[in-house]
DNA sequence: CTAGGGTTAG
């Protein structure tokens, strides 16, 4: 890129200087219209090939979600550097679409652009996900054919990369860390990081130990290990022991105790805390969201609010997903309300988690009506919608959103067969569904897991076929898991099979020792059949094991919060009209000759 | 390039 010489005049060096602090000060200001003026000067400025102002305007267009015109700015120019390719890679990441990325650095090579220490590590972090240490190997290659391997930059990125691809590229990482030359913090970080993704917590202490300096990010990625793995009373002495404590390391101790499930400890640190941000906030309110404590999450996002916090897309995202868990619905409308009034274009990720908050929270038109509005669907858009149906019974609706889906050119996934086969158990399609189950892997190169067959021993067991639900447990690849054996018991109930039931127990009993439920299961089909024998067996396993049967407890949230009712439970101050109502309705349902499955 | 919150799955 050469600027002509006639315009590099004082006046052109302070209109440029100008133009780029404007840029600058745009990344932060919501109004379209201030970007496309900015672009318009710097036309008849004349510095629409300028090396300097060129990838802030991309960058600028990138950040307000614009790749069009990102994309527009990026091919104007005639004779793009490494540095314009970097930005545009960087775009494409920030757009969410990694392959662009890739066919961007392939471009880059057939330009005869050199890739430089930027480029890697952009790819690397935008590029790579789970799963993915093939691609990550390739770039390796590829960084050794050019021999970036110098630069501790490059080194770092292959570390952090293959870490995130898989348990077996930890190993590959370790290799790459042994062999590197200057290791500096960031790749001893890196390391203790990817050893500690791996759930290898004694390996990731040892490195941490034998580190030649700690800087705080040291630190703080060991307490997240420590408070991940939920040895939440070792993260707290770490806290305590290490130098010095940022914002950062009091988050994750809150969000060590809130994933515990110990929102009055989080909530303790967090009223300790000298320096609060967005993310210390969000791990609260979506801590308490998470748990349906309506009251408290309300009051602390409200709070938020008012302190001039504004959420960005990973606090809605974290918060709805914390509603949809509960069905906390009034809190996922406050959020939904919160984004609306801040008029700024949702990104399809913050859809998703709206459509996916609405559905499992019961307002499946307003989880449609988002659906239906969205411009930019992608594959998490379809699936989390036929999901959202198939869970309310709509399945035939359901199954007519994939046949569109598929129209639109979308290839289902492993996830959308766990949708439609969902949809054929509640609509009721039992042939259809294994037809699904059968034509999966041939058809759509979707090989079916332990969930389809979770789904599919559902769906047998509910429409009553009951010897070929335990046929394909027995004959399927894979081990039974609790879910598996769940759904067999669920279908046995339906149907009082009190012998398969017992069977069933037997695993479910062996498989989850901790389980109180399935204890007292067990003995209740054992005194039904008078196995005494058989009772106090199961009386004296629970003693040993320390476990009582929890009530179960079903939620209702009102205008003024979430409501628990248990069995017999007497507590509530409407107690009396709520017995008075359930008796009412009970005499109702035995008229239209229901009688409630009370077996065990 | 490294640390805390992040959409779809029975």
């Amino acid at each position: 890129m050469q600027v002509p010489t006639q315009i590099r005049s004082p006046a052109f060096v302070s209109t440029r200087r100008l133009l780029e602090q404007k840029l600058s000060d745009l990344h932060n200001c919501t109004n379209p219209h201030h970007l496309t003026q900015l672009h318009a000067l710097i036309y008849k400025h004349n510095l629409h090939q300028d090396p300097f102002i060129i990838p802030k305007l991309l960058t600028s267009y990138s950040l307000r979600r614009n790749i069009s015109s990102a994309l527009k700015v990026f091919h104007q120019v005639n004779d793009p550097n490494v540095h314009l390719f970097n930005t545009m890679i960087r775009a494409h990441i920030h757009n969410n679409q990694p392959a662009h990325a890739f066919d961007t650095f392939f471009l880059m090579q057939d330009y005869g652009v050199r890739v430089d220490n930027y480029t890697y590590p952009f790819l690397l972090k935008g590029c790579v996900g789970k799963n993915e240490l093939n691609l990550v190997k390739m770039i390796h290659t590829h960084v050794l054919k050019h021999g970036f391997c110098a630069d501790v930059y490059v080194p770092n990125a292959l570390i952090d990369s293959y870490c995130r691809s898989g348990v077996v590229g930890v190993e590959e990482g370790w290799k790459v860390f042994c062999w590197m030359e200057g290791k500096d913090v960031v790749s001893w970080n890196t390391m203790v990081g990817g050893l500690l993704k791996a759930n290898r917590l004694g390996d990731a202490r040892q490195v941490f130990d034998e580190m030649p300096e700690r800087d705080l990010v040291s630190w703080n990625t060991v307490l997240d290990g420590y408070a991940k793995a939920g040895r939440l009373d070792e993260a707290f002495e770490l806290f305590e022991r290490m130098p010095e404590r940022n914002v950062v390391s009091w988050s994750t101790m809150l969000s060590g105790y809130s994933k515990a499930g110990d929102m009055d400890m989080a909530r303790m640190l967090f009223d300790k805390m000298p320096v609060k941000n967005l993310v210390s906030w969000t791990i609260m309110i979506a801590g308490y969201a998470g748990k349906g404590m309506a009251k408290e999450a309300i009051e602390l996002y409200e709070r938020m609010e008012e302190a001039g916090y504004r959420p960005d897309d990973g606090a809605i995202i974290s918060i709805l997903a914390a509603c949809a868990e509960s069905g906390l619905l009034w809190l996922g409308k406050l959020v939904h309300q919160s984004i609306k009034r801040y008029k700024y274009q949702c990104s399809t990720l913050v859809e998703n988690a709206l459509i996916d908050m609405y559905a499992k929270c019961g307002s499946l038109n307003k989880a449609l009506n988002i659906f239906k509005a969205m411009r930019k669907k992608d594959l998490v858009s379809w699936n989390a919608m036929i999901h959202g149906l198939a869970m309310h019974g709509h399945g035939s609706e359901a199954l007519d959103l994939f046949s569109k889906m598929k129209q639109e050119g979308f290839i289902p996934d492993k996830v959308t067969f766990v949708g439609v086969l969902c949809a054929c158990t509640h609509g009721g399609y039992v042939d259809e569904g294994i037809q699904y189950f059968y034509t999966m892997e041939q058809d759509y190169g979707v090989p079916p897991e332990i969930e389809h067959y979770g789904c599919v021993i559902d769906l047998l067991g509910r429409g009553g076929r009951l010897q070929e639900a335990f046929r394909l447990v027995r004959t399927m690849p894979v081990e039974p898991n609790v879910i598996i054996w769940g759904a067999l018991l669920g279908a046995c109930r339906l149907y009082n099979a009190v012998e398969l039931a017992q069977d069933v127990l037997e695993h479910l009993v062996k498989l989850e020792p901790q389980n109180a439920g399935n204890y007292s299961m067990l003995s209740n089909i054992y005194a039904a059949t008078g196995n005494w024998a058989g009772v106090a067996d199961v009386r004296l396993k629970m003693k040993n094991t320390g476990n009582e049967k929890p009530s179960g407890a079903s939620l209702i949230e009102l205008e003024d919060g979430v409501h628990e009712f248990t069995v017999k439970n007497a507590t509530h101050p409407a107690s009396d009209k709520i017995y008075q109502m359930v008796d009412g309705l009970s005499g109702h349902i035995e008229k239209v000759d229901y009688w409630p499955d009370v077996i065990y």
